[in-house]
DNA sequence: CATTCGTGAAGACGAAT
DNA sequence: ATTCGATTTCACGAATG
């Protein structure tokens, strides 16, 4: 184990991958814990293959260490053989550090490509690789969690499995995919967020998804109100009690019947806007629909059935 | 003058046929 | 594939302060 360590700590020259982003110019930083290497500026994933060599499980005596220790990167389902394959590498030193020969070095460049072959056996296998990248790109665009990322990939698995994938596009599944993960989740997701980090529209989206929730008995939570009022609150630098108090007038509400069948973003910037209006910090109509992409139409109509249930308010004031 | 409120036409969506 | 019902959005003008 520690000649591991030691190896490493003196290993300080070894070949760092290039410090520039290849899209931007801008400067790589490595994420250790999640074998990345990112650009600070643009976000790019420079590297998805780099080695965490710590411990899998902490390690309490010498015996369970020696037990536990291992190298390569740790299981995910972010690849998809799960990171166990292996892979050649385009050394130009045998594993005593002489140079090869020419003709060696074009034997290894063969068995390189065929090794490469070998490891996606199969046409699925290609394609869930295709599938993974693809969802890992646009979680990163979106700046989402590796949690719900690998969720997604789980999704994408079952589809596969389920064979739902065949005559529709691997991009636009993966698409759903992550977009239902988020949802479950409950993660604020707007359609349209996911539609422009994807190849695929608004449309073919949601209808991937739909086919998604169906087959697979996804537990769709649909958003709640809930979900975006904190979002919404710092959207439009609000006091953390507004956003309390309205949280708590949705749920006087959400007793009744006012809430159901409507969209949950309108409810939540409705109930943002009337505890601002009586707070000392009020927000227009106009404010909040630009800060929430919720029409002012929409905030009014809302906004009409939430006030009977307003802290204070005469329960039955509707006698014109 | 800015903000709020109301309305009718139009689009989007889901469910059912 | 189409139709239907409910909802949201758009564009406008009126009322309110």
């Amino acid at each position: 184990m520690t000649t591991l360590v030691k190896k490493r700590e003196s290993n300080e020259t070894r070949a760092k991958p290039a410090h520039e982003c290849p899209e931007c110019g801008g400067h790589l930083a490595t994420d250790p814990k999640h074998g990345e290497v990112v650009c600070e500026d643009c976000g790019l994933v420079a590297s998805e293959r780099e080695i965490d060599f710590g411990p899998e499980w902490r390690a309490f005596d010498s015996s369970e260490r020696q037990g536990r220790a291992r190298t390569g990167s740790p299981l995910t389902e972010s690849l998809h053989d799960y990171g166990l394959s292996t892979v050649m590498g385009r050394e130009t030193r045998d594993a005593q550090g002489r140079h090869l020969t020419p003709d060696k070095r074009l034997l290894m460049a063969r068995m390189r490509r065929l090794h490469q072959r070998s490891t996606y056996r199969s046409g699925a296998a290609r394609n869930l690789a295709a599938a993974i990248t693809e969802i890992r790109r646009m979680a990163s665009v979106m700046d989402m969690g590796q949690y719900v990322t690998e969720q997604a990939i789980r999704i994408y698995r079952r589809a596969a499995s389920g064979d739902l994938i065949r005559g529709r596009s691997i991009d636009g599944i993966a698409a759903a995919s992550l977009y239902a993960s988020a949802r479950i989740n409950g993660l604020p997701s707007d359609p349209d967020v996911f539609a422009r980090a994807s190849h695929v529209d608004r449309r073919t989206l949601l209808r991937l998804h739909r086919i998604l929730v169906h087959e697979l008995d996804l537990k769709a939570r649909p958003a709640t109100p809930y979900d975006h009022v904190n979002r919404f609150a710092s959207a439009l630098t609000l006091p953390h009690e507004v956003a309390e108090r309205a949280r708590a007038l949705l749920e006087r509400a959400d007793r009744t019947l006012v809430t159901s069948g409507r969209s949950p973003t309108g409810l939540a910037a409705a109930a943002i806007y009337i505890v601002a209006q009586r707070s000392p910090t009020p927000r227009t109509q106009r404010q909040v629909s630009e800060a929430t992409g919720v029409t002012e139409v929409t905030i009014r109509h809302r906004a009409r059935d939430l006030l009977p249930f307003v802290e204070g308010a005469a329960t039955a004031a509707n006698a014109p």
